[in-house]
DNA sequence: CACAACTAGGAAACCGGTGTCATAATGAAG
DNA sequence: CTTCATTATGACACCGGTTTCCTAGTTGTG
């Protein structure tokens, strides 16, 4: 509640129509760009239009119209600072327009979580859904989508779907630079800690690091792999492990950049140095990686463009698929990484 | 794009009516509960509804009662996590309704802030929005909430408003009880570092900082106050100034956790371990504040409690003065405070 | 000048619900 | 068996736009 209903109602088209002496529909015809109109009555309605303050109703619009204007955001994402970065990105890209993003964060482990999404869905009669990983995994949620006839675009994960319907980054690829990087600095024994069974990204970072050792003919060691879960415990957990080999690695690659502050964390209560003694990096750059000491080197999403490009592909449909489905992330070097210590 | 559209349309009230064999008035009683229905009409028209698969188009109905079923969130957080959290909260209240939540990311350094959301306002007719800390604290917004009809909460900073236009947390008692914290651990020597000026959260902060010293007849220290602008780098200096006092604190109050995280690096870049040689409390439980080592003891907003009655008093605004408008703190107790080391 | 061909604009129906008010059905009282 | 009060239901206008289809006006052509 903020205030008193005021008296004097919003004014309608059909006042924008009788000040200017014209039909509603030739209001219509002004408010929705007709090239058929002479410019001096075009004119004459816009300046009643600003006159008045006339603001067309959604509601009304898109009743008539058969569709609104709000795009959905479903996710269920450990990364806040993700989820946000993603809502900024759509919100540039539909700024302008007459679109709005509703959220929806949904919780993945309930068993109610498809009926959630489906009665979600059937209410708000979405013009489309963003799908953000992990749940752009989901293959139940695609096929609800298409079955409620509610256009979406999945985040995220590698060949889930057409491009169409997809906006992906390269994690492979840039994981395997990652390593690349490792080498040039002069790093020949590479750790891993891995991301948890079943999601797909943490296949990709996991392919990508062996990528990256295949094609320097690094020496592949099954210790000096660790499985993780992206949370800061399991982190603790796996380089508790990996560091206290004898023969430990110069340098790790982790999954995610909370894995990667709890592997620092060991590092510094086995009194060794990053990046002297180890060199770290992590995944996401999330804030937590310019927040810790040192700074983590990090790949970083192109995630509010990756948002922008999806909010189009949502919105412009018909040019969805010349649109791209892939964009490039990004190594951000901040200090977690230094040439190996002579041994 | 999410398929074809299908050629079978969604079934309306009219069809309804048809089956049901009733007039569509009818069918809109039975949807919004009407008392006054004969038992057996109002199970004919249910188990046809749900034959038919029928939903109400919101569209319809909002142009119908002239209001829509949106809840906008305004903020420009800096905490992600704090964003996310409202929003779960926000969900929890309004996922039995019609009501979606849609979000509007703002920049309060824009000079456009106030135009962008008139527009937003304007174009969406909102049924309420949510106004989240610091631009809560800015009174343009509220005033035109106001002019614009538009129902609305402010979050988080104290006597900003009236109570049902208002929810907020007890900063100033639950920061004068993390002191009394401090001082039950034996500590009498605490420091603090402090917001930026003109946010009203600081302030509160500040202030009940100072009733927990002034209650405890602790020595107040102006070179034991450094001021901050809650952000990691400000704080990486602050806590530089007061940890490289010869007379330093054995604890600090950190206004915020990200300063906290900063302060724990200062630390211990000077050899000082915390909590033994240093006692830090932060504020937010933002996720960083488990992400570091130790663990950091903090304030914790009931975030997603106060987005659930925000969210009630927008609704529900008939009852909205008998929900309760603030929402106590929790002091979170983790491992950055022991007692002091003898001197 | 007569007759297309094309353009600009309007009338009325429609989108899918809800509100108002009239009326039919039911039950109680006389 | 009326009569009246009460309840349950329906007819119709309305919310504020868009679409369809039609008409009147304008321009071009032989």
């Amino acid at each position: 509640m903020g205030s008193e209903r005021r008296n004097e109602r919003q004014p309608t088209i059909n006042d924008v129509a009788r000040v200017a002496g014209v039909s509603k529909k030739t209001v219509s015809r002004v408010i929705n760009r007709s090239p058929l109109l002479k410019d001096d009555t075009r004119q004459k309605v816009e300046s009643v239009i600003a006159e008045l303050g006339y603001v067309p109703n959604p509601q009304a619009r898109a009743l008539a119209l058969r569709r609104n204007f709000l795009l959905g955001l479903l996710h269920d994402n450990p990364n806040a600072q993700t989820v946000l970065n993603f809502q900024i990105g759509v919100l540039d890209a539909i700024r302008d327009t007459n679109f709005a993003l509703v959220v929806r964060p949904v919780n993945r482990h309930s068993p109610n979580m498809l009926d959630d999404i489906r009665d979600f869905l059937e209410k708000q009669r979405l013009y489309g859904v963003f799908i953000l990983p992990p749940i752009s995994e989901n293959e139940e949620l695609a096929a609800l989508c298409r079955e409620l006839d509610c256009a979406y675009v999945r985040m995220g994960s590698t060949q889930l779907d057409s491009p169409q319907y997809l906006v992906e980054s390269n994690d492979r690829e840039i994981v395997a630079s990652a390593v690349d990087h490792l080498v040039e600095m002069g790093h020949r024994r590479i750790g891993v800690i891995e991301g948890p069974e079943g999601f797909r990204s943490a296949f990709e970072r996991r392919e990508g690091f062996l990528d990256g050792i295949r094609r320097h003919g690094l020496e592949y060691r099954a210790e000096w792999h660790a499985p993780g879960q992206y949370t800061f415990d399991s982190g603790i957990e796996a380089a508790e492990r990996i560091l206290s080999l004898p023969d430990r690695p110069s340098a790790i690659f982790v999954s995610n950049d909370e894995m990667a502050a709890a592997s620092m964390h060991v590092a510094r209560n086995k009194g060794l140095l990053v990046p002297d003694d180890l060199s770290i990096i992590g995944f996401d750059d999330s804030p937590i990686a310019s927040h810790i000491w040192p700074p983590l080197t990090t790949v970083r999403w192109p995630i509010r463009e990756m948002a922008s490009v999806a909010a189009h592909k949502l919105i412009d449909s018909e040019d969805a698929d010349q649109l791209p489905s892939r964009l490039p992330s990004q190594l951000i070097r901040r200090s977690s990484v230094a040439p190996p210590r002579e041994k």
